[in-house]
DNA sequence: CTTTAAGTGTGACCTTTGTTACAGACTCTG
DNA sequence: CAGAGTCTGTAACAAAGGTCACACTTAAAG
């Protein structure tokens, strides 16, 4: 089951003997839709790596005000996490399953002793470092120079796409924190997207047509 | 003069003999104040690490606005560049010589070799890895939850300390260009503070009291 | 079938930020 | 010192986004 699930998900990038000390090593979690991975404040002592699902990484500010920062997808890791573990400090972030998730959980011990073990984990821990710097100047690209109607048009697509459908499952309330704004203006703005043919709105759900 | 400096900046970290390899393959190279180490879509061929002065980084969009991202300063590399080096993408940020700058310049093809032989460099590279997401976790911070006027005390905070001085030398469009807005919004939000008694203005500069 | 809670739509209004325009001050150079 | 270029101050206005209030709809629960 995890072995499965581990080698669909990992046997391109990871050498034989590194994907036996996963299953050697590491426990498989489910997370169920909307169950929080890691909260703020956390201490990490487990690495996820992302097997099947999605994960929605947010910040938060002081008030309790959230932010989302990106999606992350199978084969990908969170390296705010890696970035904890490695640094032993609490977590900065929090990751919310997005849809219904399965992780292999890996002791922080295994990931130092690999660094030095693995040339392929190596790639893999600059790899995920190295996009996950690209995710984060994409979010600073968003809010800094988009428009909160293109940020709104922006977060319902990458919805569709993570989620893989039109469909999106989302009330605008939800939308409102996800954007770090109000339930009135999202409502506002989604009413002129509908207008412009570009949504269907429902209760509960919006179809994206043609953003 | 490069040994001395390397030494200087890097001896508590690096073992002696990276440093000397450092000194072998590695050039000086010094940067005047305003002057650009990189540039947006350069292919960075080597990788920098700041040994004096100061740097900033910059992200542009496409129609050529700019924001400050953070502040570089002696024992910082650029994790981006980094990334880069490793990705061999190009760079997708600017770098602008804060004040009068060295730099030792290391060939990439040093750092892939080095991440095997030296743990202090892994080290290094992790710590750098981790000491910029977690700068533009702040940076996404202040562009998301704080308002202009917020934003404009950090940065003359940030200014000011970089500098190592209370008087900054800087004229309100540079500060607007970096603060991504206008520099009719910073005149208006600077004469604000020295109201409130919290800076001084000169033409060219600014005197940063108490914010 | 009522009651309740959650979700949505909308008008009115306010604050923050951005834009345009122009005046006055300083600085440098011929 | 005259003129050009740069920097700063400010008024007037526009646009984006946030807030408050309230009506209406739908779904869930008793």
């Amino acid at each position: 089951m995890l072995e499965e699930e581990l080698r669909d998900a990992y046997h391109f990038i990871f050498e034989e003997e590194l994907l036996q000390e996963m299953l050697k090593f590491g426990s498989l979690k489910e997370v169920k839709s909307g169950g929080i991975i890691i909260d703020i404040g956390d201490y990490v002592k487990q690495m996820p790596l992302l097997l099947e699902g999605a994960i929605k990484i947010l910040r938060e500010d002081k008030d309790g005000d959230e932010l989302l920062l990106y999606f992350l997808e199978r084969g990908d890791t969170c390296a705010m996490t890696l970035s904890c573990c490695l640094g032993q400090t609490k977590s900065e972030i929090r990751a919310v399953a997005e849809k219904d998730t399965s992780l292999v959980m890996i002791p922080i011990e295994k990931m130092e002793e690999w660094t030095s073990r693995f040339k392929s984990w190596r790639n893999f821990v600059f790899e995920s470092y190295h996009s996950r710097l690209t995710e984060m100047l994409d979010t600073i690209d968003t809010i800094a120079f988009l428009h909160m109607d293109e940020r709104l048009m922006k977060y319902l697509q990458d919805k569709a796409k993570i989620n893989k459908t039109e469909q999106i499952q989302v009330t605008h309330q939800e939308i409102a924190y996800d954007l770090h704004t109000s339930r009135v203006v999202v409502s506002r703005l989604l009413k002129k997207l509908e207008l412009d043919g570009k949504i269907g709105l429902q209760r509960n759900s919006i179809m994206v047509h043609d953003l």
